[in-house]
Order: C-alpha cells, then structure tokens, then sequence
DNA sequence: TTTTCATATTGACTTAAGTCAATGGGATAC
DNA sequence: GTATCCCATTGACTTAAGTCAATATGAAAA
C-alpha cells in the first residue's frame, strides 16, 4: 500500500496519518524495466522521486559519451530532491532542468514521482519534513566528499578495493558479496572502464586477497585487503 | 560590528534583531594568517565555522601526502556546518571529528565558531534557519556534482580551462581575471599537480586562448574557449 | 645589497590507466 | 538446437598525466 511504503522513507519517517493522506494524494506511481530512463538532465524538472523496489543510477554523460555514476538509490531513497531547494522563482519555469539523468538497473523498478509545486506547498506548513532533508543532505554531502577523496587521492586498485570492503559491511559481515549491478556499472562509479576493473580484480586475486567468480566475490584476506586500500 | 558580519550570513538572513543577540552571545572570533589551520580531520568536532575575511580551503590528505581541495570559502560563507545534521547522538562525543582539513589562505583570514551544542539548541525553536540551511547545502550539493563531473568526465586542460571561465563569469565579466589562490593550491582544487598545471597553462596560451602573467590570466579568444570547454 | 625561502617553471623520463580490437561466455529469443 | 545479444575478459598498444630533478623567479628577511 502506498502510505505503507511512505512512511519507510526517512524524510517522512515524523509525519502523522492526516499528513501521509496529503501527500499519498499527490503522488504518481511509476514502474520501469531495466535500462529505461526514468528522467534526462535536458528535461524540465517535474519533481523529485522515491524508489520502492529495483535499483536507480544517477550519473552524468560527457560530450564524448564516457559516463560517470554519481549515485546508486536503493529502495526507499529520495532522488532529485535537490533542485527543490535552489533557485526557486526559476522552478517552475520551463527552462529549470534535472541536474543529471536516471536509470533503472532492474527490472520492474517501481518509483513514486512527488510533483514539485504540490510538495513545495505541503513544505510550507511542515517544519518535521525540513529538518529530515537537512539530515538527508548532510548524508549525501558526506557521501560525496567521500566518492571525491577516493576519485582524487586514491589509485583504481584502491578504489576497487574500498568498494569491496563498504559492500562487505553493508552485507551483515559476510565474507562474500555479491554485486547488484553491472560491472560495467560499476566502473562508471568508480571512475574508470570496463577493461580496467576486470584486470584489477584479476590482480587482486593474483594477490590472494580475494576470488572472484561472476558477480560474487569472496574476500580471502581480510587484513591484507584493509591494510592495502587505507 | 559582529552582528552586522553575522546578517551578512545567508543562513542567518532571516534573522530578527534578538535571534541576532542570542546568536551573538555565543560565537567566537578568532583571527588566522596564511598557513594556518584552522581544524584537523582528526580533532574533535566542536562547531561550525563562518568566513568573515580573506579565505579557507577545505581539504583532504591522503596516506602519501596528496592534498585535494573540495572547497574554497569566500566571506560570509560558511563551512564545516554539515557534521551538525548527522549522527545526532554522537556529536558530542569525543570520537566525532570534523570530516576533513581547513587552512586559511590569507593573512588576517578571521572566521567565527559557532559552537555545535548551543547552535542546535538555538535551531529547536527556529525553523527558518533550517530552511535556509537546506537550501544552502542544495547549493553546496550542486557545487560538488559539479566538481566530480569536472574531474571525472574531462581532461586537465579542460577543467583548467573551465575554472577560468568560472572566475570570468565572477569577476563582472571582465576578460582579465587574477587569480586569489596559489598554483600550488589551484592545481590541488584541480586534481592535478604544479607541473602539469603550468604546461597546461602554457599550452592554452600557445593556442592563443589566453594570455598568463604570474597571476593574471587574459582571456584573448573567449569564443575558442568556451568552445573547447564544453 | 645579498641571502633565503616559497613558488613556479622546464626537461627528461615513467607509469597507470585508457583505447582499440578480438574473443569468450551466458542468457534469452527464435 | 543455434542465433543473437550483451556483458566480460584478454592482449597489444597509446597516451595523458605523474615523478624526479634541475633551475628560475620573486618576495621578504638579514
């Protein structure tokens, strides 16, 4: 049910039942399959969106096609909530855009899309929801000063390294992982291409810290790998 | 006078006069010269800071001695105000650092401290500072999206030659524009090092694109420039 | 003035990571 | 079944940008 669905979705997590009405009524839900485009950064800015299920990338295109990812949204995450909150007299003119395009990454990847002008107004008389998305910003800003220091200061080897190792904590601590995206995918995020990752891994397997087989990875060495990526 | 510095602040924009006071009862002035550092990642997280004059890099070490510089911050602006909004049960702990370095750049560089604890305790009865918090840390977001983009989907000269246009767009659209920060520094915002962002600016001017003297970049084919930014 | 120190530039060389092209494998469609 | 497609891997090669070392410049100190 969607207010079910609603209320796992942290910027809301403090709204009370007559609240949840409000917003359920303004809500559009959507499903994509895998490889649909769910906004361009060329299109005018309709409002943000939440994930339900499936997998979202966000990621922005050079000129000469080479693609970065910046985010991966996994369920109940809010997705181009940013511009709600800059240039406001420019928001609801045409020429306001997505600041990067979407992806769905799975199949039946269900989103909800919460119109901009409507969310605004329900902003207004709504200090709770305010104070969640400052939280929620601090995180994203986190989350990207960190992706900037391992793009910058860090070796791709490195950088496949740490990914390993967040994924590991993510996943209750078991010793193997198992990818959810491409690794085509995942090269994008982590800033280099297809090729380039697959010999890293190969050599840190050559290095017995980890074994690699399709889309699962085992960490062998858990001390070598956490002393190497630092 | 401090309370005409903090009205300055746009988070503090909507102040009223006694807000102002409460505000001015608990801050700290404290004056830098070039070099100094103003906090550690590895001190304790004590409270946000706000630029009054000159300016302050935001930066990160890595393990080997690499410096990169995720912000540069002009007067009146504020910074290290994101750990406030995150792991609010942890903040007052020991454990809890600031998330990365911070050096003035200049002499008599003067910031204010805004104490976390007193800071959240002014925040519960005032939302109108929460609302331009969130705004301002959208702008914030924009800028590092921005930043990863640089640095991931183009090359040093292009992001070389993009800042330039950057800091035209700044200085009123005049075609000379003076660098404020060292090439030590500028490559470090760049990601790159000293060397290679003197034979990029060598370059550009063996283009014809700009014309550079110690720290005045003339910009002579502004058409060719941006054309080669995209 | 000369000395000193930072900052900046230049040259010669190395290397990490990208490009291009070929091939392999697994899933789904026909 | 096999044809097709996408994803992944591997090899050979290129290149952008980094490293190391020498030198220049310019401001501040002695």
């Amino acid at each position: 049910m969607l207010k079910d669905n609603l209320k796992k979705v942290y910027i809301f997590s403090g709204l009370d039942d007559d609240e949840l009405d409000t917003l359920s009524a303004i809500v559009k839900q959507k499903t994509f399959n895998k490889g649909d485009i769910i906004f361009f950064d060329t299109e005018p800015y309709l409002g943000f969106y939440i994930t339900v299920t499936g997998l979202v990338k966000i990621y922005k295109i050079s000129r000469d096609g080479k693609e970065h990812i910046l985010h991966l949204i996994p369920p109940f995450n809010t997705f181009a909530e940013v511009p709600l909150f800059e240039n406001f007299n420019e928001m609801f003119e045409e020429s306001f855009r997505y600041p990067a395009n979407s992806m769905a990454l799975e199949d039946d990847t269900r989103v909800l899309l919460i119109p901009a002008r409507q969310f605004r107004e329900l902003l207004e008389n709504n200090s709770k929801i305010c104070i969640k998305m400052v939280s929620g910003f601090a995180k994203r800003l986190r989350h990207l000063n960190h992706h900037i220091e391992e793009l910058t200061l860090k070796d791709v080897t490195r950088r496949v390294a740490g990914y390993i190792l967040t994924e590991q904590k993510k996943s209750q601590n078991s010793e193997t992982i198992s990818l959810n995206i491409s690794k085509n995918d995942l090269a994008a995020y982590l800033g280099t291409i297809p090729e380039t990752l697959s010999r890293t891994l190969k050599k840190l397997q050559d290095e017995d810290m980890i074994t690699v087989d399709g889309k699962v990875i085992k960490i062998c060495d858990m001390d070598r790998l956490k002393d190497f990526v630092v």
